[in-house]
DNA sequence: TGTACATCAGTGAACGCGCGTTCACTGATGTAC
DNA sequence: TGTACATCAGTGAACGCGCGTTCACTGATGTAC
């Protein structure tokens, strides 16, 4: 589908604007540096989004979308047809390594941070990345239930929250923020990720 | 002992600031709000910290610091005297509920957060962190150590950033920011942490 | 014990700049009849 | 098919305020002899 003449603008201009803010942080970019980053003028930028929270706002739900939407691909395309079939931990270790590879992406990490700092300030984005991280771990729970079909609602939702504690708090770790990263870390994250998924 | 008069001062300004970073955010806390919040003039602020950047570097490294030292007097209080003697499963889970219980405080999170938005932009900030984590993971090395005295270093490192990641990612589930906090996710969380110190 | 002087603690006003936002404007694109 | 008008895309300058920092200053505390 191709994007009307606005729309392809607004998407160009969250495109450099998401650039910005993860080099320069939340605190350290203005809106004369957005509207450079995407090649106009800072009036026309607010034709777009009228105030800065706008535009901040903008970037951070588009950003968590796209995270959703890449995890759901991702699922996807182990599973094609039947979405109750068993799920092998060769299955999930594959998932498990996508979601690594993702963390090696600094920039990806970067943003996770600006979103939490910006969520205890903003409640608009609170809402959104509470939501968020609401359909993040169901859907983390519902690989989990493929995994071991016997458990509870409560048990898949206890594993589900502990796998993406265990996956944000690595990306903490392996990013340059603590700058800890070796494989054999990597091995036991996997293993971990695993005693979650498929159970001891 | 007694801290002399200009020591006190920095301190209890290191307080008052601190407890403006928490509510505010580093992003929207100005140097008049640290010194009103201290009860002095900005000008006298700056007799101490001179510039921004050295008042928030203190505050930060002041609070990595103080998080290392609970860990250590935690740890120390189960072992007394000889360091080496094997660590039970009971020792070890009163140790993790410490830890989780510290994460119910939503300021310590907050205080996390801004540290890790920091460290992405201040580079002074960002070598306190990694030191920071270094130390922590070190920590957390020697506690697995005596849990499981057969393993390597290599081995124990893995495992005990492991530990790490899990303590980090569920201080961002269980704080304001997702708001996901169940017990059963909590004693899953417990198996999990278990699980990496002694082994499955 | 007293005096002179340096250093530390604290005040208060001002500077200058970067920021988000406002506003009046021009040019391009669409739409109704 | 042409014209009139509304709406959208984009410019450019200016405003006003909050910010970190500077600076000259006063009062208190220590220290040397």
């Amino acid at each position: 589908m191709t994007l009307s003449k606005g729309a392809a603008r607004a998407a160009a201009i969250l495109d450099a604007a998401e650039e910005v803010l993860i080099t320069a942080g939340n605190a350290h970019s203005a809106m004369r540096d957005f509207a450079a980053a995407a090649g106009i003028r800072v009036g026309h930028l607010q034709h777009y989004f009228p105030t800065r929270a706008d535009l901040i706002r903008a970037i951070m739900s588009r950003a968590l979308e796209r995270s959703l939407a890449r995890l759901t691909a991702t699922t996807n395309t182990w599973t094609e047809a039947a979405s109750d079939t068993q799920i092998t931990r060769a299955d999930s270790e594959r998932l498990i390594l996508v979601l690594l590879s993702e963390q090696e992406d600094p920039a990806t990490v970067r943003l996770y941070v600006e979103v939490w700092s910006l969520a205890s300030v903003d409640t608009e984005i609170a809402a959104v990345v509470r939501d968020f991280y609401r359909q993040y771990v169901a859907h983390v729970a519902r690989i989990v239930a493929r995994a071991q079909p016997d458990l509870d609602s409560v048990a898949l939702r206890g594993r589900a929250e502990s796998v993406v504690s265990v996956l944000e708090g690595s990306s903490v770790l392996r990013s340059g923020i603590a700058d800890l990263r070796s494989e054999s870390t990597d091995a036991i994250l996997v293993q971990t990720l695993q005693y979650l998924i498929h159970g001891s």
